[in-house]
DNA sequence: TACTAATATTAGCTAATTCTAATATTTGGA
DNA sequence: TCCAAATATTAGAATTAGCTAATATTAGTA
């Protein structure tokens, strides 16, 4: 399933914001999403599925608890995705910039 | 519409791409989106409606042509969002990267 | 072992999205 | 003015995604 498939779902993109600032159980992202979305820890937690089948997210056992962090691989591929429209708002990269910019897509291709 | 709902199509994505290479009139869409996607000229058609419509794509008029041109506006939307991801594949940015990096961010803020 | 807490799974319904087929609109040229 | 080319629009059908309700699983604890 395409990167952006997944992240077009706003539940899961808030999710993906809540592992963005760390690990979460499925209990605190069940909390948050509740109160934000009125939907039920059935929903949630399919949604959970969701991103860990896509990749986009892992689990860890803790006790009975799931604790959940995010996985970068897939958003980097939405990042590099966007690199053939970084030209429309990074006109013309300095040399500076563009030093900078290579290592980043070097270091990407590496693993 | 969240702009990621927009990219959730490949149709649609596909199109974007296009149109990251320059300009292109809708007929010209049509053709390679057909021959990739096998959908018809009306499908190509909405999904250009749908782009307009989100402010993912500009159109102008040349005789009986409609050239479409990418509107780079609400994919820096997708860029922005994906910022709080970026310590996760870029850990520690060095001085001369921060400082290129504050610059983009300063200037995506300006218009 | 029995119970509770935390989480996951399944089946089925609903609503939204995307497609086709048919038709309409607009422009330029004979 | 009439026609053809290019493109857009509309209505309706089919598919799919995401939800609820109910139930299952798993781990810790008395």
């Amino acid at each position: 399933m395409h990167a952006f498939d997944i992240l077009g779902d706003p539940v899961r993109r808030r999710i993906l914001e809540l592992l963005a600032t760390g690990e979460h159980s499925s209990g605190d992202i069940v909390v948050v999403v509740q109160r934000e979305f009125g939907i039920t820890q059935s929903a949630v937690s399919q949604q959970l599925r969701v991103l860990r089948d896509a990749g986009f997210a892992s689990v860890r056992a803790d006790g009975t608890r799931r604790i959940y962090a995010v996985e970068p691989r897939r958003l980097r591929e939405v990042d590099d995705w966007l690199d053939r429209f970084r030209a429309f708002w990074l006109p013309k990269l300095d040399a500076l910039a563009t030093e900078v910019a290579r290592g980043k897509r070097k270091r990407r291709h590496q693993d």
